[in-house]
DNA sequence: GATGAATGAGTATTCATTCAT
DNA sequence: GATGAATGAATACTCATTCAT
């Protein structure tokens, strides 16, 4: 396109700059809220950034867009373990390594754990998202166990998620004594989602991806009712 | 004593009042706590239980010991669930109900599950007197259901509560859509707990009583720099 | 007076009653503030006296009514160490003298020092109320060691009262180091003040008994106005 | 460097607004802790200046670096005063001087008076800070005082600051009526230190350069003591 | 675009004073 | 009369967010 030969550059120079300030306070980010939580401050993280605040917030249009944009990369770091699993030719085994090496990252990761697990966090709607780019990985590690004749037949992929958020809950409050106890109880699940002639039937439906709007939905909405009390 | 009769209740009275508001005061932050979580503020515990803040701050020294006094209630409480279900003659019966019952209680109640899951929040150490009060009932309920050759006989006391938590956070995070599907975890958890000759061997020792000076310690001691951070 | 012989006794008792907690609360008002001076708060009065807020109320209108009260028996004392003073047959080491034990009085007393020298808690006001008692003694033991010969004839009695609120700044600022260091500017004040050829005259006049109405006003006023802004 | 001459300048102009809010900031602390002391509230003082609150805190940490930053202040404005006084050639009058301006300082501020007095306001810490400045200027002015023979020899140079502490004590008290009395009790104190063969032998020694950092220690200490009190 | 200065609502906590018992 | 429970205004301090430079 001629005419307008030199200002790509120049937008894009800016726009490299840009993109390494916008790595540089996601990876503070990380770093902050992995050790700290996130109830770190954004001045926090900017200072660790080396980046000023204002910056951050030209990122960044809230703190929980932040949040966010990390919560995406993890996402993507969990699909890479599970399709790494994937490749192991024992289905079973796959389900097993992708669970252990899931909560092994959470185990170790304060933020995570939060970003996951408290609504007031988010956490429900983040979940769901995730959730999307999940499904097709778990489908395919579940039903491949199935298939296999190795997991219990009513064990859904979406139970994949919750169990590893079950297990980082434990890697949370124990993290100070004993912080591989999760694998204890990862052992235990393990031990319960096995294909057995005498497994008790599950009591309750697994939640359904269609659900999963809904949860947004209900989240953002009981947020906005907090504000509002506030 | 005849002639002072009614001197008595006259104290009594006075003290009546102010256990009313006390109890109020505990009433109205149960309900705040359980629906909004931990970081409603005293202003608004206030407004709900009708009374000044000062007035909340006269039966309770601080936020931390009003949460501790609720604490305590809901650990009699859960105690007493123990109790009922020890009643049971069938241990492993028992055993269930407990987990089912408590996991019922926590799944309800955001508050709750902050105190015992949050560091921050001092999760840790209240834990640990929690279970000085659970430890006898957990291991009346473990040894009975493991000499009924009915649990596996590396289950430990200590399991019990940790199972209970992983349950809590699964009902956090569903608790929109799917408010009981931590019963679908909990069956398959029981499952995984129950005897069986081809049980995975638990890779981590379970956590010991005597790690809960540890524990206790470790987190008053990052509290404590938390705070100096700040 | 017949046909009320018996309530005027249980009036007295109750009285006597009052009289004994006005002196529990007063005396626990003097070492209560003397140690921790006048920022105590009621409460804690109340508590060390072992009776209830509320009866330091009934007694004292306000907080200030109590410190205007423990002064008053301040400024006994004090004039007792005048007399006592004035039975000196040396009208000079009476005047040293008195000057010696009231500084030693304040030397100890954080709450006596804050009464009597900051506006902000009515020192003011206070001062001049302790003037009028002390006029006539600080007269007295002046005039006579002026007549003696040995105090500089432009001395004044109001002077008396502020060299020794002067010696207790000292001592308040060396209180932890040099707890005695007021007797070594006392001593400096001494000769200063001594009738010699060369002193120098004093370029300002003292302070006249008929300005302290004035003081009493302009005190009342800054603090309602200081109420008033806030 | 030509092309970009007015970088520095824009740099610059950011921060002078800074500048400007410290300083206004500054300026109104002044103000107000002079008028009203150092209770009043930082909130007030937001307002006097037109910032908000949160700007105060984004220049001083606390209310105590607020307080401390003017009190450096003043001990410059100070050591000034000494400096010019050290240019009189007659030693004598030097410190005479020096002695008259300073109190002339702190008979107008109630907030400066606050500062120095008062262990509760951290009086104690900063009068040592101070005196590590003066020291050398106190020393100057009392030995030459004393080689030229004016001053009686057992005068310390920690005297001086003290003398002015006791003079603003008495300004602090008769500020509605005789804002100048301190100038008489100066005349006295000057009378009393000067070389004379009949002086009255001090009684306690002076405060040493090295009794300070106990006092400081002491000083932090009382106050950890009255905070874990209360 | 970047910076970091400014903002102000929000939080826990204290304490003089009032009032029901 | 005595008690101590209740009140709520006040205070220091924090932090997400906006905006001038």
């Amino acid at each position: 396109m001629p005419g307008q030969p030199d200002k790509q550059p120049e937008v894009r120079r800016l726009r490299r700059d840009a993109e390494r300030n916008r790595q540089r306070i996601l990876a503070a980010a990380r770093e902050v809220f992995t050790e700290r939580g996130l109830d770190a401050s954004l001045d926090e993280i900017a200072r660790h950034a080396g980046v000023g605040v204002g910056t951050v917030y030209r990122r960044f249009a809230d703190k929980e867009e932040l949040v966010d944009a990390l919560f995406a990369e993890r996402v993507e770091e969990i699909a890479a373990i599970a399709e790494r699993a994937l490749d192991d030719p024992d289905p079973w085994r796959a389900l097993i390594t992708f669970l252990h090496e899931w909560a092994n990252v959470m185990a170790r990761d304060v933020g995570l754990r939060q970003m996951l697990m408290f609504a007031s966090y988010g956490g429900g709607a983040r979940f769901c998202l995730a959730r999307e780019r999940f499904a097709p990985l778990s489908h395919a590690l579940v039903s491949r166990a199935q298939a296999a004749g190795a997991l219990r037949a009513d064990f859904a992929p979406t139970d994949v998620p919750l169990i590893s958020l079950m297990l980082s809950a434990a890697a949370e409050y124990a993290q100070d004594v004993r912080p591989e106890i999760w694998q204890r109880y990862l052992t235990m699940f393990i031990d319960g989602i096995r294909a057995r002639d005498d497994s008790t039937p599950l009591p309750v439906n697994a939640v359904l991806p269609g659900e999963m709007q809904m949860i947004m939905e209900q989240v953002a909405h009981a947020r906005a009712n907090a504000n509002a009390k506030t």
